[in-house]
DNA sequence: GTGGTCTAGACCACT
DNA sequence: GTGGTCTAGACCACG
């Protein structure tokens, strides 16, 4: 697992966080499975174990994990959490759509040349 | 001019270059026309005009304005500038659809709903 | 005559200097002939004649030019600018191409794409 | 390192990040290389870590360099950096011969007797 | 310890 | 008056 972009100039323990997160909404990671130690994790990609504890918490609060004293972390089986993420995206969009608007840029027609612009990539790139 | 809001924690030098430059895609600005001093927008937002002269600086370098010593600031006469603009906010929609696209969310359907919220809003809002 | 870039961070006073060193060097303008008057250049550059006169004085300090009570100013009658513009092109040229030799750019091979790159230009621009 | 020359009119910043990136093409500073730190290299200087920042921050805007937040400032390891100073050199080149050209002097001379004079300096001097 | 931001106050060059 | 630079000293987030 490769989580860390060191000249990414935002929190280590964030970019953990959105890495994990990504890799549970997108099915690597399954419910149930259980997450690396704080300690194998920390040492794998080279940083502090208080980080990634950081890291592990803030998941945990999210409701991405769970914890067992004296077993580890675990993929919270929830849901619930995609639905989630979709309303994150759908606001995302409106926010940027929006600020189009306000410019006097129709919305509608970028989101259409937007479209195209990733499914062209999606059909040469990783689809 | 109320180019800053306290509770946002982002530096205050960008909150302001990111008024301004709003200001200015909207045509509140108009081309060749006279930016306030540093010192009075620093007086008139309860700043120091250090940090007012680091957003100037940022803005010119972003091509928004250029400088006259001992005249003052103006805002640059380029209307490559929307253009820009509507290429950065493309390129953000684009990616939030792909991430989107990734997670197994319909883009298509995703962007409608977006449409619909903004039209909503906007009956409601400030069009 | 067009003298100044109002965009340009450089001081006007040592605007109005090079260019009219330049028009004196291209022989626009010719040695014994009259300069306009400091009030008429300030106004039709739309500064203040203080700024011209200090041009003026900088301008017949380097003896391209000299004044006569009552008449006004005139271009230098000395073939010697010339010889010292000439002298001037050659150092800054040295200057550029040794940095390129500290870095390890064939200061030759540097040379000749740059006058092929002027020639090419000359041919469809103002030669 | 001595970075400043006191003498010098240019503003410190300036010499700054001039300084470290004619370190950085000549390869003294290699690609991944810790910079000083900014209270560090300020002591050094005897200036003020405000004045580093600010010629930190310009390195990592021309690319020169990456921060990590709590961990310090690295020396990109783009090799895109030395082609983009010799297309900038070339066109500073280009430039000074063109305004000969403009003069009635002839590039190609000048630009001989500039080579002769750099490769007698550096067999005197400190090749 | 690191860099990032901000304030207060100063001096400079230019108009 | 304008912007540009610099100093001194402070606080913050991060590791």
């Amino acid at each position: 697992m490769d989580l860390i972009d060191w000249r990414d100039s935002r929190p280590i323990y964030e970019q953990i966080v959105e890495s994990i997160k990504k890799l549970i909404l997108m099915d690597v990671l399954r419910p149930g499975e259980q997450l690396p130690s704080v300690r194998s994790l920390a040492m794998e990609n080279a940083t502090n174990p208080n980080t990634v504890q950081k890291a592990y918490a803030e998941l945990e609060r999210q409701g991405f994990s769970y914890t067992v004293r004296g077993r580890g972390v675990f993929v919270a089986d929830n849901n619930v959490l995609k639905e989630r993420k979709r309303t994150e995206l759908l606001d995302e969009l409106s926010e940027t759509l929006r600020e189009a608007a306000d410019l006097g840029i129709d919305p509608a027609k970028l989101c259409s040349e937007a479209l195209s612009a990733i499914q062209g990539a999606a059909k040469g790139g990783n689809a």
